[in-house]
DNA sequence: AAAACCTCCAACCGCCCACTC
DNA sequence: GGAGTGGGCGGTTGGAGGTTT
């Protein structure tokens, strides 16, 4: 089944902005309220697609957002992230308040991307404590790598595309024996793997039993709010996993197996 | 000064999923 | 259950502005 187009495209405004549509849009979004996509530019008299209309707003008109250069913090976060998530940029942005899918992927396009590719050809020569790192998600990141000191240090990226679920929370399955495991494009590992700042925590030694098990609570997490989020990961995640063997309970706390994400050498 | 090249990012595009009828 | 719609997502592009030659 073909999908209409959003719009007939005939007559219709394309390129930049000008402060005039920008004026219509935010003073009818002010009045009306977001959604209805399709019929807003008909009602707030701009000659553009609803969808560019929609991306407008949120990717730059919408009051909450931040501008400018993105901090460290923020950038080890989307680090992070990324490495859990892989290109999820909509649920990167999601713990990034202000910041937006959209500057968040073109950050990672322009500036990080191509530091992880240094990077990634950097571990290319004999991995030495200083070069194992991470930061090397782009979508190739799937590929088994040949090395296996590459294999212990390097974090899979699970699947490029965001898969929503409207209602049900995976849960997770007993892990199975230690060995990775392929299922489809899906890659695990054996290496722990987790977030600093409480944000969460996924694993130590533990291995993901299938499909599902990557899936988890993402849905949730699309819907969280911030109190939600670590909630959501502490309670159904960490919990359940933390009754499996194999977890350690310090897991969260041991900040050398987290040097990984940042670089060894940003630990002592 | 200007041409060539590079970088950045706003915007577009096509695809997918959820929901409704 | 299938078709249509609304909305959201990630990938890609094009042009403006900056830098180098």
């Amino acid at each position: 089944m073909g999908r209409s187009p959003c719009c007939s495209k005939e007559g219709l405004n394309k390129g930049a902005w000008t402060a005039l549509e920008d004026k219509l849009l935010i003073s009818y979004i002010k009045a009306y309220g977001e959604g209805k996509w399709r019929n807003l530019p008909k009602r707030a008299g701009l000659k553009r697609c609803g969808k560019s209309c929609r991306l407008r707003w949120l990717n730059y008109l919408r009051p909450d957002i931040k501008r400018g250069n993105i901090s460290h913090d923020e950038e080890e976060l989307i680090i992070r992230l990324h490495n859990l998530l892989g290109n999820r940029w909509s649920l990167i942005a999601g713990r990034l308040p202000g910041r937006t899918d959209n500057e968040i992927k073109n950050y990672w396009n322009t500036t990080l991307g191509k530091r992880a590719k240094a990077q990634a050809s950097i571990n290319e020569a004999p991995p030495s404590k200083s070069t194992q790192n991470i930061l090397s998600t782009e979508s190739g990141a799937t590929e088994p790598s040949s090395s296996s000191q590459a294999t212990k240090t390097k974090i899979e990226v699970i699947r490029t595309r965001a898969t929503r679920y409207s209602s049900q929370v995976m849960v997770p399955l007993q892990p199975p024996a230690t060995q990775d495991i392929d299922v489809t494009n899906l890659t695990l590992r054996q290496d722990p793997f987790e977030l600093r700042d409480d944000q969460c925590c996924l694993t130590n030694d533990q291995e993901m039993g299938d499909a599902e098990m990557v899936d988890f609570g993402i849905s949730e997490l699309m819907k969280a709010n911030d109190e939600e989020f670590e909630e959501l990961f502490h309670e159904a995640m960490l919990k359940d996993w933390t009754a499996n063997p194999g977890l350690s309970n310090n897991a969260a706390t041991d900040l050398d197996s987290l040097a990984f994400l940042l670089g060894s050498d940003d630990w002592p």
